[in-house]
RNA sequence: GGGCACAUAGCUCAGUUGGUUAGAGCGCUACGUUCACAUCGUAGAAGUCGCCCGUUCGAAUCGGGCUGUGCCCACCA
């Protein structure tokens, strides 16, 4: 069979990607003989599209998966997808508008019928591209947050939480998206800094003379948001500032709507802030709207669902954006002289998490959950390692946030998504809701009527309350997270409580998963909560490490975003690269936690390396069929010492690559298995090999090049597959089907000293140095006669191995002799000098100047440092010993590099 | 305002409990076509480990301070 000297990954991967899946390579089961091990994916939103970021996080989640596969493991990766709420809703938004379609013009149900037939078409464009990238999901598996099964937990946990009385309905002040039109969570809602202006205004106070007359006094309040002062009904003073003594029983008007606000004293004022004097706005800031709770203020809502200002403001005003209202307002203001003076200011807004607007605080009645009770049992776990963050310093970030966490606003006011399984009785409600409204209106605290809710899975027949049958559901769907919270233990389907206790459910076999692996940005949005459903539905926490993983930038240090253009398409780089070549470079690249600066050429690590490996086991099985050689088993024969020498180095590198994998440490784990092979296998060894290539080399280099293949196996996949594949064509071995379910490398059992293959490594330091002399002598690669004098008379190492010693140090010809002319090279073992007559001593003996000049520093060094006595006394022995062992050595090199220093000064 | 990181060769980064002559990849220089691989091989140049102080026999590693950079949180009106 002809292997092409250029390794195809296009061609290769395709087709090891069709033999995998349609063999169920990837399936997982419940196995009472095996231990589980389960990581469920991040689902990705069903509008992604493959990026970088995921090209990562589920590499990181594959090589875990795929390493724990192989050591025997039923290993499970869960897929999946996400509805993402109001991403989704939003793209068929835009699809509708191009053709002037209005989500209302067509109604709700056609809406989201519209919405599924996208998600059908679209919505697993990116487990496709997960599988191009050798994701080795249970794709049998397949949850989408809103499959039904999903959907009845989702359910389950709504009420279940009502019922606890940790979800309620209320009034408060939460960030609005004005484009979206919905409510927001806090973590939605993501602050930025923007450039804008502090405002300091007039506000008159009219108070009446001793003579009867109006004053002309004024209190300055400063305001970033003067269009929100429509709604203001108070103004604020620290009761501590001695400046506003007198403010407080004054009538401080409020300009243009000329309405009287009160003036309140609250500590929470600092003095320090602008003038030290606070418009009170309770129904667009929640500082405001905490003060107004407190101080019994009115609240006015001065804005329509879009941000624009409503019946509530001034004739001249109704009907305008936010922005347009605030230019207006203060052009108004300049005339009247109300503007006392204006400041630049950084003001840090909210803006929406998916259309990027500035968000509105916004009085608004939502449901929330209560989240310190859920808390609670979610910090201790936390906090005793029972869940584990790699890197830990996470640890305490989750901690921050837990300890301080507030209640959660679950309510969207969209369509696509979980409907509440909520339902009011119009008779019941219809007093308490008109009477919500007029008290939301007129700001006063709203009650919450329980009377006429019901929550329930099923639409009610009637109302409990009156018997009433007029009963309506809430027309608000869930945060998207309220169901991606729920995906450890949701996406194992139906979990009512008799299969949580049979022993060997699939969730609760594979249930808590291993590891999660994820990007510090979700840590708030996800994990957290999903920590806190576990625990509180499951009552077990849903994974044991979390691994959070760097945020991939451009190569200047720029967040990769699609909005500043700076991606690089991973798909591009697998079409040009492979797979297999962006995941290695990606894995080298991305130390534990730490963020990941790519550019193009970044991926050509991956790419020689891919080539590299491919092209060892072209040539392998070049000499193998070109020898007739039967490769039939595994069993050495009788290793030499360079067998026993890489076994040695293969076995400490299984113990290498297998710790670091256990302590999540991929980018260590790639490099020693990269390390291997390249620079022991292919330089050494192999080189070794082509020499004196038998059958039994030939068995050493497969077992070797099968154990280091499967090594790198996690992180390549294919090419480490399709070599497999080649392997059990080419030879007569008893190999599993897939290498991707093969079993992983254990360590040879060497019944050798490791002494023994020692002196490989003096041999290579010789062939270095050798190396090392001729480019001194300008020299280069030119071939000249080595000469060898062995110290002890036995010279049985170098005959047998003479041939690719010659090679290896472009040597003519390597003759013995007792008594060398000159020596250019010596150790405790041999001697060794060059067959040439001119030297170009210059180069040679600058060289060796430098050289002598470095190691007399170090030597020096040590030397005092053993003559410190407390040094001697504090240090360990063996710290010690080694120093001594140092001191021995440099000496003997010195001595050497000196007398050569001699011989050449002496004329060559 | 609070918190968390990071600062090592031209670039991107390793360096696990303090003790090797501080490493790798890319880039750079020189040489090279030796039965796989030029997506290769050989050799080399290149770092006062951000700055200062301290602990220690000994610090890239531990502690404090400073400078610079990045990130997160907060009711920054």
């Amino acid at each position: 069979m002809e292997i092409p000297s250029k390794y195809n990954s296009k061609d290769v991967e395709s087709k090891i990607l069709k033999e995998w899946l349609d063999k169920g390579c990837f399936n997982a089961d419940v196995n009472t003989l095996k231990e589980p091990f389960c990581i469920v994916i991040p689902p990705p939103n069903i509008t992604g599209i493959l990026h970088m970021g995921h090209a990562l996080n589920s590499t990181i989640q594959d090589v875990l998966i795929r390493f724990n596969r192989m050591k025997g493991l039923s290993a499970l990766w869960m897929p999946g997808t996400d509805h993402a709420g109001i991403a989704t809703q939003n793209v068929v938004e835009r699809d509708l508008a191009k053709k002037g379609v209005k989500k209302e013009d067509i109604g709700r149900d056609k809406f989201l019928g519209r919405l599924w037939a996208w998600r059908d078409q679209y919505g697993t464009t990116i487990l496709n591209q997960l599988k191009s990238l050798g994701a080795s999901c249970d794709w049998r598996r397949t949850r989408f947050t809103m499959d039904d099964d999903y959907s009845q937990v989702v359910k389950d946990v709504f009420i279940s939480l009502y019922d606890k009385g940790l979800i309620y309905r209320g009034n408060y002040i939460i960030n609005w998206c004005p484009r979206c039109q919905t409510a927001l969570s806090d973590e939605e809602s993501a602050h930025r800094e923007i450039d804008g202006w502090l405002y300091y205004i007039k506000y008159p106070i009219r108070r009446m003379t001793d003579d009867g007359r109006r004053t002309t006094e004024y209190v300055v309040v400063a305001t970033t948001r003067p269009e929100t002062m429509f709604g203001d009904t108070a103004v604020a003073i620290n009761p501590k500032d001695e400046r506003y003594k007198g403010l407080k029983g004054a009538k401080v008007i409020l300009p243009i709507v000329d309405r009287e606000l009160k003036v309140i004293e609250d500590e929470a004022i600092d003095p320090e802030f602008g003038t030290g004097v606070v418009k009170v706005t309770p129904a667009h800031d929640p500082v405001d709207f905490m003060l107004g709770k407190k101080h019994g203020l009115e609240s006015i809502n001065i804005m329509e669902d879009n941000a624009v200002l409503n019946k509530n403001v001034p004739q001249d005003f109704i009907g305008m954006d936010r922005f347009e209202a605030r230019a207006a307002l203060i052009e108004v203001l300049e005339e009247k002289k109300l503007i006392d003076k204006k400041e630049p200011y950084k003001i840090s807004a909210g803006h929406c998490y998916r259309c990027h607007t500035i968000v509105e605080p916004r009085l608004s009645l939502q449901w929330f959950v209560k989240m310190k009770p859920l808390a609670k049992d979610a910090i201790t776990v936390v906090e005793n390692d029972e869940i584990k963050f790699y890197p830990p310093r996470w640890k305490k970030v989750y901690l921050n946030w837990m300890n301080n966490i507030s209640d959660w606003c679950i309510s969207r006011q969209i369509w696509w998504g979980h409907r509440l399984p909520v339902y009011y009785c119009r008779s019941c409600q219809s007093s308490a809701v008109s009477s919500q409204q007029e008290k939301a209106e007129s700001g006063k605290q709203i009650a919450d009527s329980l009377k006429g809710i019901i929550v329930s899975k099923e639409t009610p027949q009637k109302c409990p309350d009156c018997g009433g049958t007029d009963i309506y559901q809430d027309e608000d769907v869930l945060d998207t997270w309220f169901s991606s919270w729920l995906w450890p233990f949701a996406t194992f389907g139906k979990t009512t409580d008799s299969e949580l206790r049979t022993p060997n459910s699939e969730l609760n076999y594979f249930y808590p998963t291993n590891v999660l692996v994820t990007a510090s940005e979700i840590l708030f949005f996800w994990v957290a909560r999903m920590i806190m459903a576990g625990l509180e539905f499951k009552k077990a926490i849903p994974f044991r490490n979390v691994l959070i993983h760097g945020t991939v930038r451009d190569s200047k240090g720029v967040k990769m975003s699609k909005s500043l253009g700076n991606t690089i398409d991973p798909l591009d780089i697998i079409e040009k690269f492979g797979a297999d070549s962006l995941r290695f470079s990606l894995m080298l690249l991305a130390a534990s936690g730490s963020d990941v600066y790519l550019s193009d050429d970044k991926f050509l690590v991956g790419r020689n390396f891919a080539n590299k490996i491919w092209n060892a086991t072209r040539f392998l099985f070049l000499k193998i069929n070109e020898s007739n050689f039967k490769i039939d088993s595994l069993e050495l024969e009788i290793p030499d010492v360079i067998d026993k020498w890489v076994l040695k180095q293969l076995n400490d590198t299984i113990d290498r690559v297998n710790s670091e994998l256990e302590n999540n440490r991929i980018n260590e784990a790639t490099k020693a298995a990269y390390d291997f092979f390249w620079h022991i296998f292919c330089d050494w060894y192999i080189e070794i090999a082509k020499d004196n290539f038998t059958q039994s080399k030939a068995k050493v280099l497969i077992y070797t090049l099968i154990n280091a293949l499967k090594l790198l196996h996690p992180v390549m996949p294919f090419i480490t597959e399709e070599i497999f594949q080649i392997i059990k064509q080419q030879t007569s071995l008893d190999l599993e089907d897939f290498m991707a379910n093969s079993t992983w490398p254990v360590k040879a059992a060497l019944s050798f000293d490791g002494e023994e293959a020692k002196i490989l490594e003096i041999v290579i330091e010789t062939i270095k140095t050798v190396r090392n002399i001729k480019t001194d002598l300008n020299l280069g690669t030119k071939k000249v006669a080595l000469e060898v004098s062995l110290k002890k008379d036995d010279n049985k190492f170098w005959e047998t191995n003479k041939g690719w010693i010659e090679k290896l140090t472009f040597s003519a010809k390597i003759s013995f002799k007792s008594n060398l002319e000159r020596v250019l090279y010596r150790n405790d073992l041999w001697e060794i000098n060059l067959g040439i007559d001119d030297i170009d001593t210059k180069n040679f003996l600058a060289a060796l100047e430098k050289k002598t000049n470095n190691l007399e520093k170090v030597l020096g060094k040590a030397i005092d440092r053993l003559a410190n006595e407390k040094f001697l006394h504090h240090a360990a022995a063996e710290t010690v010993e080694n120093e001594k062992v140092k001191v021995k050595d440099l000496t003997l090199q010195v001595g050497r590099l000196k007398d050569l220093i001699k011989a050449f000064e002496g004329g060559s």
